[in-house]
DNA sequence: ATCCCGAGGG
DNA sequence: CCCTCTGGAT
């Protein structure tokens, strides 16, 4: 019926990633931890800012922690991301001779790192091939029935197993801007929604019959 | 399972 | 007012 591959043209055709997170692997490593739960307007000012002031490990290892905690208190979790942040400077800085780890174990060895940060730097710094599986990812991969998982990580090893190769790079940009349009966390737009017909999530059984009227129900309303 | 936590939208 | 936002560590 309808394979992967068709399934991602219909969703390329509804939406336009914007694609802003590329460049220096130091600054994306940071960019992405600083992003953590947070809008991706707050972490650009916040990152711009920070950058400004503290460019690479170098200089970002010394930072007071009041500062760093400033510069990056518009994110949320100022607290936490100042320490880390300042903390993987150092490490880059002083023990792995300025370079950013390029496999998924050693950027996972770095504080706030987990497997979605760390296969972010590899794609969007490396430029290898990894599915960062972040909230959008996990949700609509399961709603597509796609994968059946119930942890970000098993969906990255799942998905590994049935994605094509060429489409790993691109799913995540462009599930989470499809997350954000359409695909919503809570009432997805179904209706405008060219996957509609064929998605499991919004036909046949997760419909509901109400005095003869088919209609949907999902689990946030 | 809980905590970290500000900012913006409904 | 209540909710969520491209997580990770305990």
């Amino acid at each position: 019926m309808s394979s992967i591959d068709e399934q991602v043209q219909r969703i390329r055709s509804m939406v336009l990633p914007s694609g802003v997170l590329h460049g220096d692997p130091f600054q994306v490593l940071i960019k992405t931890i600083l992003s953590h739960r947070t809008r991706d307007e707050t972490t650009d000012t916040a990152a711009s800012r920070l950058f400004e002031r503290f460019p690479g490990p170098r200089e970002l290892k010394n930072a007071p922690l009041e500062e760093v905690e400033t510069l990056v208190r518009p994110t949320g979790f100022y607290s936490v991301k100042a320490a880390r942040i300042i903390e993987v400077a150092r490490i880059i800085d002083e023990d792995l001779g300025g370079v950013v780890p390029r496999t998924k174990e050693g950027l996972m060895r770095l504080p706030g790192v987990g497997p979605k940060t760390a296969n972010c730097v590899r794609v969007f710094a490396y430029g290898d091939d990894a599915i960062p599986v972040d909230t959008h990812v996990h949700r609509i991969a399961n709603r597509l029935g796609w994968v059946h998982t119930t942890s970000p990580e098993a969906t990255e090893s799942a998905l590994e197993a049935v994605l094509p190769r060429h489409l790993w790079v691109p799913i995540n940009e462009l599930l989470v801007t499809f997350g954000k349009q359409v695909c919503r966390p809570v009432r997805p737009r179904c209706e405008s929604c060219l996957l509609a017909d064929t998605c499991p999530h919004g036909s046949a059984h997760s419909h509901v019959r109400e005095g003869g009227i088919v209609k949907r129900h999902f689990e946030n309303q």
